[in-house]
DNA sequence: AGCACGCCGACT
DNA sequence: GTCGGCGTGCTC
């Protein structure tokens, strides 16, 4: 019987690929193991195995695989399902999903290796380049493609090679190499020749000549004596403090030994593990809550005020997990993945916690990857930012995403464009687990579902200590130009505060989120920015046009003279940032020592780690910084906490700005006092009485929720309906405009009255690109599954429209 | 996505 | 004349 395999390619293409296996293969191969497969005319691809079948397909001859490069899955049968969900419900190839699944070491790429023939060629024969290429051959076996275009100076070298194939001079072949390697360290002992107390004598004595020889022996010795462990050449090295030649002699003369051990990059090296630590009362009843709430939602919110000890009640909930024999995973922001946190777990469950994250090497992911598959005791649990949902396991028992509000939990530009949060959801239930999502500030969408009660729901409102949440006070700024008590960006009384709070040696935070691309109209006198008519957002001011406009329905209105609400004509654009504030902090408080805490200032592996540490120490009195600066730190001296401004957030174009900015601003006030003393937060605003900063003070979650939702029900945003955003994208204007127009056209004809669009992006051109955004609105009743069907029926006949071909499409579907 | 094939401008 | 630009089509 002939066999076959569908084979998924990490290509951006819809179907998977059938190639054909002979009867030994089909009995080795399973699915979820890597093959290379020929792919168009000269390609080799690593493939996944998707299905093994006979079915031959009956509209072309199945190519033949070219090596299978795995002994056993490294993809089980409930992560393919889960590319598969990721798949459907995110409208991505399976590519896409294997691509942003497997650490790219386990993708191998083929070269192509020219070699020279054996028999020779007339030389004379061979043009110019040729001949530079059939020379080179001579000196060197084997080249590279690479190789070749150093060597002729030019981009395109493939005609050259196809002309030598066809003298014969050379011959090409497709050639794949392993990627990950295995990182060796070299250990030695001695030689089992000496293994007799005579022969050791004898060695011994003969050393008596060659002092610096013997004593490496006696460290040898006496290393291996103490730590009764197989020893490192490098241990031996220092320990002896004799030069690696030294010992290198010692292994030629043959009388020590070497050997290599196969060691993971990332290791953990600490004191033995603490004791978890004791529940204070409100703790242990928030634990008992999310156990009993477990029994009947396997999805629970945990919603904890910041400084609550929500990480405490987790480390009791994984402890219990692992007690059972199941793996934990704890999803994480990946700003959020600090050594803080880490240092934490590990000092609970030592070895058994695994790190994974952007900043790892492919290699090092490898590692994890093969610790989590083999359900290693290295890796019972992960900590990891959102692509470990795509780790190989088996067996989990529970699932935590802290900062479950996060965005960064969202990926948005390459496909798939995932939720981390949402699938680890889909996760949990197919492996029978629990999910616990904490926040202190939790998303609408997560809210709403415990309300609906889709989700389990626990509170934890006490701060740890019971410190008292910080006295947060609002200072309109309008009010302050008029009387002109500002300095720059400060206004009188967050200099006071600054003043005291230095004096008192304790530390500051200033925050200044600098979010926001094009400039936003805001008026001098009134701090008004003028509003879109249909939805709930800010105008975003047009420069080259002189327009102002909606980003999420389109609608535009030339650029105002005047204020609408006070008719004042000191019309002005704001946007500052993180770089003037520490200016001007370091010329009014030039006694201090001011740092800035952004991406700029984070770059590199340790940029981030640097700058907290330095706060920690008490380096820094004042850090002035952007959202980085909220994820659950705990520095114990900050005392005082400024917000520059609060507007500018506020007026963010995007229905969840005043989400965010709400989420935002509780979070960065957390970081004040969080020991005895009771912290003091200065919100800076044109507009104290907007509500939201009503809520931020009194720090009234419920009632942003409520309200917030009624907006969201109004103008028919997420969680009341789901939406899709389309976008396209093309160097020409008229296409993406026609095309957009086009596209726009089809949907209404389904979807009626819900889509919005098209509109360009308040940046309207990236990279010579022109953008045209369509938003597809989905009411809960409205089926989600055939609604995405009829949008991919739609695409496929854009794309059987010649002009529209060259248009890239991309589809987002939760686009927030 | 790559990559080949094919058809038009600007250079040794 | 060729080199190289990118439009179009295809990949088991």
């Amino acid at each position: 019987m002939p066999y076959f395999i569908d084979v998924i390619i990490p290509i951006p293409l819809q179907k998977l690929f059938t190639y054909s296996i002979t009867t030994s293969e089909s009995r080795f191969l399973k699915a979820g193991m890597r093959v290379a497969v020929p792919f168009g005319k000269s390609k080799i691809y690593t493939g996944i195995v998707a299905k093994i079948h006979n079915q031959a397909p009956t509209a072309y001859q199945a190519k033949d695989i070219h090596q299978i490069l795995d002994d056993t899955p490294i993809v089980n049968q409930k992560q393919l399902q889960l590319w598969q969900w990721i798949s459907n419900y995110y409208m991505c190839t399976m590519g896409d999903v294997m691509r942003a699944a497997l650490p790219s070491a386990f993708i191998l790429e083929s070269e192509t290796v020219i070699t020279k023939n054996k028999k020779t060629v007339d030389e004379s024969d061979l043009k110019d380049d040729e001949f530079l290429v059939y020379e080179a051959l001579h000196h060197q076996s084997s080249l590279k493609i690479h190789d070749i275009s150093n060597i002729l100076d030019k981009k395109n070298v493939l005609p050259v090679i196809k002309r030598l194939i066809e003298k014969e001079a050379i011959t090409v072949e497709e050639e794949v190499y392993e990627k990950y390697k295995p990182k060796l360290v070299r250990y030695v002992k001695l030689h089992a020749n000496f293994s007799s107390e005579n022969a050791l004598q004898k060695l011994l004595e003969d050393l008596n000549r060659a002092p610096k020889q013997r004593d490496v022996v006696m460290t040898l010795f006496s290393v291996s004596a103490k730590t009764k462990k197989p020893v490192k050449v490098s241990d031996l090295s220092n320990e002896s403090d004799a030069s690696v030649s030294i010992i290198k002699a010692l292994i030629n003369k043959g009388i020590l030994e070497e050997y290599h051990i196969q060691t993971d990059r990332v290791q953990y090296s600490g004191d033995d593990n603490e004791a978890t630590k004791n529940l204070n009362n409100h703790q242990k009843s928030a634990l008992s809550e999310i156990k009993k709430s477990f029994e009947n939602h396997s999805v629970t919110l945990l919603h904890g005020v910041t400084s609550s000890g929500k990480t405490e009640v987790y480390v009791k909930l994984i402890e219990d997990a692992i007690n059972t024999g199941k793996q934990v995973l704890y999803l994480l922001p990946e700003i959020a993945l600090t050594t803080q946190l880490v240092t934490r777990l590990q000092n609970y469950f030592g070895e058994q916690v695994a790190v994974f994250h952007s900043k790892y090497s492919s290699h090092e992911r490898v590692e994890v990857w093969n610790n989590v598959l083999q359900n290693s005791a290295k890796a019972q649990i992960v900590l990891g930012a959102r692509s470990s949902v795509f780790l190989p396991f088996d067996n989990l028992g529970l699932i935590v995403v802290d900062e479950e509000h996060e965005q960064s939990f969202k990926q948005f530009d390459p496909a798939p464009r995932y939720h981390a949060r949402d699938t680890a959801v889909v996760l949990g239930n197919m492996h029978n687990a629990k999910v616990l999502l904490g926040s202190a500030t939790p998303s609408l969408e997560s809210y709403f579902n415990a309300k609906q009660n889709k989700y389990g729901f626990v509170e934890l409102m006490h701060r740890f200590n019971d410190v008292l949440m910080p006295d947060i006070e609002l200072v309109d700024i309008k009010e302050k130009l008029k009387k002109k008590r500002m300095k720059g960006h400060f206004s009188d009384r967050l200099l006071e505060e600054m003043t005291e709070t230095l004096k008192a040696g304790h530390q500051i935070i200033l925050f200044q989120n600098r979010r926001g691309f094009s400039p936003i109209i805001e008026c001098k006198t009134c701090g008004h920015s003028p509003q879109c008519p249909n939805c709930d957002v800010s105008l975003t001011y047009h420069q080259y046009r002189n327009q102002l406009r909606c980003h999420y329905c389109g609608y535009n209105s030339a650029m105002l003279q005047d204020c609408m609400a006070c008719g004042s004509q000191d019309l002005d654009n704001k946007g500052f940032g993180t770089e003037q504030i520490e200016e001007e902090v370091k010329l009014l408080f030039p006694d201090y020592k001011v740092a800035r805490m952004d991406l700029d200032t984070t770059r590199g592996k340790y940029g981030y780690e640097k700058i907290i540490t330095a706060l920690e120490q008490q380096e820094i009195d004042i850090l002035v910084g952007t959202q980085m600066l909220t994820k659950g730190l705990d520095f114990r001296n900050v005392k005082l906490v400024g917000i520059m401004n609060a507007d500018n957030m506020l007026n963010f174009p995007d229905f969840r700005a005043h989400e965010r900015s709400f989420q935002l601003m509780l979070q960065v006030s957390g970081r004040a006092g969080r020991t005895e003393e009771r912290g003091k937060v200065l919100i800076q605003t044109y507009n104290p009485y907007h509500n939201i900063l009503q809520q931020v003070s009194t720090s009234n979650y419920i009632e942003m929720f409520n309200e917030q939702m009624n907006d969201r029900y109004n103008y028919k945003y997420p969680p009341i309906y789901k939406q899709i955003k389309i976008t396209l994208k093309h160097k020409d204007y008229k296409r993406v405009d026609d095309a957009s127009i086009w596209f726009a056209k089809s949907l209404r004809q389904v979807f009626t009255v819900n889509v919005l669009g098209p509109e360009s992006p308040p940046i309207g051109r990236i990279r010579n690109q022109f953008y045209k955004n369509i938003l597809v609105k989905i009411p809960k009743q409205q089926h989600l599954g055939k609604t995405k069907e009829a949008i991919i029926k739609i695409n496929n006949s854009f794309f059987s429209i010649k002009g529209f071909r060259s248009v890239k499409v991309i589809l987002n579907v939760d686009n927030y």
